[in-house]
DNA sequence: CTGTGTGCAAACACTTTGCAGGTGT
DNA sequence: ACACCTGCAAAGTGTTTGCACACAG
């Protein structure tokens, strides 16, 4: 599945911006913030169109918005549908990748009586395996 | 335990602002944006006094920060020193307004082989009780 | 008295909006 | 051809920095 594929596949115009986009994420398979994805080609596109695009892949369930401790928002693709609150986020504190991990396993929380839960989200922080590899 | 014993234990100075920020929050039992905070005397402080109050409070563990998926940023209290990763945030949709649950029953999220975890944290979005009573 | 907190001005980063012109279908 | 995407300019919001003065200890 390549980024024209799927703009095809959700009645999106085939533009330019977008299809690097996608291609960025596709190639990374982690999450990645905007300046991230600009980084291949920085000047290629504005950020005002960039922001535009970001947001209606995003509102397509093409992609979604992960936000970390530090308030930085980085992007990933909707690597298939997965059910609410079944997916895991993992942002290494060495280089700062963001991995999504899908957690069939998770276990729901203890929730106090009188609160009704719509979405859980998980954000772990830690190493991942390359950077503990390297030292 | 009221805002000038709480600064006084942690060897900070007594100022305005600092106890205002706590007593806030002391009477708010949930976690506040920094306007949510100022609401009650607008013009009292500036905000760059406030930024550099959360900080310090921050800094010295008296209050810890909440990022929502909106990317906006809450600030609670540390009522107690938890274990890290034993700490879940409930954020109403409704009434926005975002409260700090003891779990200690929240189970470990299946990691995948090679990733070390440092830390967790759960963001649960819903509907509160106050909120689900009015309908 | 001394160090640090505060207020103001200004800078900075991130994101959104309006509009004119260009592009995909 | 038409709708919609793009680029630019500008404005809005949240946050940080520098500096002079005020205040807590």
């Amino acid at each position: 599945m390549d980024a024209e594929q799927i703009l095809k596949r959700h009645n999106l115009k085939n533009t330019g911006c977008r299809k690097f986009i996608i291609g960025e994420l596709l190639d990374g398979d982690c999450a990645l913030s905007e300046s991230e994805i600009k980084k291949a080609l920085p000047d290629l596109f504005d950020r005002v169109t960039f922001y535009r695009s970001l947001k209606t892949l995003e509102e397509n369930s093409i992609i979604h918005r992960v936000v970390l401790h530090d308030s930085t928002v980085k992007y990933a693709l909707n690597r298939e549908v997965l059910p609410k609150g079944e997916h895991a986020h993992f942002h290494c504190m060495e280089c700062d990748a963001v991995t999504c991990m899908e957690t069939g396993a998770l276990a729901p929380v203890a929730i106090p009586q009188g609160f009704s839960v719509d979405s859980m989200d998980v954000l772990l922080e830690g190493t991942c395996p390359g950077c503990k590899r390297q030292g």
